[in-house]
DNA sequence: GTCTATAATTCGATAGAC
DNA sequence: GTCTATCGAATTATAGAC
């Protein structure tokens, strides 16, 4: 049927595109070279996307509305409580989705982080597309940090989350290289890094 | 004199590529746009470097290799007193430079942070060349902090190192942005991010 | 060393048949 | 929704005059 083989095409083309744009960039990657990946026409990504500028945006938002969603869900959950959190605990709310929800379907795809943390070095427009599916999120880690560590001003806590925002990163570019911190996709690794990351930057949150 | 004029040339050439580069990224950076703003040849950017990935070698070892023989110098200059040194004091001798020595001529350029903040997160092979080249900083700087953590494992202080420099990237990266840590390139403002660095840091190196 | 001219591809995007 | 064919422009790199 023509729209079951359209929906496996557009996935397919988000698919693909995702992964040669992690491993090339934005810049570096053609439309010909997705459309020929995928198994698709050239001129199915102007269809399906209009351009490949909004073909990015989908990728990108495809990968980052779950990850804020669940972000906001461990926050509010966080925030439920009578006693204020930890830091410990608001990192951990921040930095497990970004690096547990890098699924597709049902196995952890080293090449999504790669793309994540990609993205937030490319040219704008596109890390501006990038930072504003975050904004929320972001804002909304600023004001319990705030309530947590009243000692420190908000522009102080602004650089101290872009410093956790580093190391996650780091972590996600480095993604599959044999010697680095997210080794793999299994869960047991990315477990391990998650508490990895929130022991190494905890205590520098409150100085 | 056609001699000096060529030296002019060529620098002009690293400079505005560097620039260029800077803000739109080594793919999204065309020959043509280079010569052009340094008001050469098109031509000229292959007579003077054979190829437009040599001329990313060669900005960026321009920049690197002061960098890292400033390093070595911090870090021997350290490891010649009786006791060990500080984690604080070896952060420094690493940071320091590459936050301090972004400068050109005279006056600090904040385009030279952004240049070398992107390098990182460029797709093959230009991130071979620029972790190439500072290579044997990395390699020393893990050995003194091996001798001072003797608690930590090796490839453990790897991942550690590896995020001191997520953050270093962040913060070139970010450079010149009106909110960021090192909002300009003056004495002070790089002074006090090396500093910041450094404090956040710190702490969780010894964990 | 600098220039013009151009080779040889490749790019993103679209028109129009089916 | 998919295809072929192609437009118009841009790309790196080079050849050869000056």
């Amino acid at each position: 049927m023509a729209g079951a083989a359209s929906a496996d095409t557009k996935e397919q083309l988000l698919n693909v595109a995702e992964q040669l744009i992690a491993e090339r960039g934005y810049a570096g990657t053609t439309v010909r070279s997705i459309a020929n990946q995928a198994n698709a026409n050239l001129a199915a990504v102007n269809y399906h996307f209009g351009s490949k500028e909004e073909l990015f945006r989908a990728i990108f938002s495809r990968i980052a509305k779950p990850i804020v969603a669940e972000q906001l869900t461990m926050l509010a959950m966080l925030q439920e409580r009578e006693s204020l959190p930890s830091v410990e605990e608001i990192l951990t709310a921040f930095l497990k989705p970004c690096l547990k929800k890098i699924v597709h379907g049902e196995s952890f795809q080293i090449v999504r982080a790669q793309f994540m943390g990609r993205c937030w070095s490319e040219p704008e427009p596109l890390q501006n597309i990038a930072s504003g599916e975050f904004m929320e999120s972001r804002l909304a880690f600023l004001d319990i940090l705030q309530k947590v560590i009243p000692d420190c001003s908000r522009k102080d806590l602004n650089w101290k989350l872009d410093l956790v925002i580093a190391t996650l990163i780091r972590v996600q570019n480095e993604a599959g290289k044999p010697d680095s911190l997210l080794k793999s996709s299994q869960p047991e690794d990315v477990d391990y890094a998650i508490q990895y990351l929130v022991k190494f930057l905890t205590p520098g949150m409150s100085i």
